[in-house]
DNA sequence: GTATAATAGTCGCTTTTGTAACTAACAAGC
DNA sequence: GCTTGTTAGTTACAAAAGCGACTATTATAC
């Protein structure tokens, strides 16, 4: 055994990471999930077309990291529930600029009310302080072309 | 509209978090899937036994907040795999005793390694005091119940 | 113009996950 | 003993994700 115990799996950063992730999710996707039977990705594309205005697939894809079928999927989805329509650009065909409905927005503004105030749950449970503090630290964490691994 | 523009997506905590998460788990996950072929929850039961020694399904579910079917089918491919021996315990017959075996000791002990370097390296790239104080918030988010928005 | 390459988005197939039902073993009540 | 409930772990089926191949459209080179 190399050192005997330097090493907690529980301090690792992309395990505790992704503990703190999905414990802050929780609360958030029962919502999304019980209200509109919405996944991840859906609330995501919701809250793009939402915040920023409408735009394109690939907008959507760029902005929030995602692979590009999963987009497509949950825009065809949202356009099936009729909260996202989309209408080829005459500019360039191939693209299609998406956006939402007067349901969509509904359930946008829906939603945003209760990110908001789960954040600022969220943020009094934690200390502003410290909120502040981490939102830093997990910019620059997001943002940075990371180390791979050896 | 509510408020203007007080909400910013990428400040959204449970989302930033997932963002910072996948980022700084990509390079690590590198690793394990090219050199061998895991998947994240098999590398987490191959840790769970390195670091703690050997010990049952149940009580890694319990430890690493995973379903018991993920455990199950991540212990059944360490099994086919050699990585992982079980063995009933004859006190209780529906537990398992699950612990490695010299290659799966091996494995553990090559990505052990690894993800100490890893975590150094994140370290040193965000600074230690700010990754303290990082691991101290995130150590609470993962731990508190947290409200369940709305 | 035509040929080639690039881009937006979808589709099909495989792998992985989620959920619930299931078996096997133990525990408690009677 | 027998019934009922609980726990450990697996299995089967459905939902979702990953990945590559595909179509349609535009851009570039010639």
């Amino acid at each position: 055994m190399s050192t005997p115990n330097s090493f907690d799996l529980t301090q690792f950063l992309p395990y505790l990471l992704n503990q703190a992730a999905e414990a802050s999710s929780r609360g958030f996707q029962q919502t999304y999930r019980d209200r509109y039977g919405m996944l991840r990705t859906e609330w995501r594309v919701l809250f793009h077309l939402g915040l920023y205005g409408p735009m394109s697939a690939t907008e959507i894809r760029d902005r929030a990291g995602l692979h590009k079928t999963k987009v497509s999927r949950a825009v065809a989805k949202l356009c099936a529930r009729r909260f996202v329509s989309r209408t080829r650009a005459e500019e360039d065909r191939r693209f299609e600029h998406l956006s939402l409905t007067p349901a969509g927005r509904a359930a946008y503004e829906d939603l945003h009310g209760i990110a908001e105030a789960y954040d600022a749950a969220l943020t009094q449970q934690l200390g502003a302080k410290e909120v502040a503090a981490l939102r830093k630290t997990l910019q620059s964490l997001a943002v940075a072309p990371l180390p791979p691994a050896e």
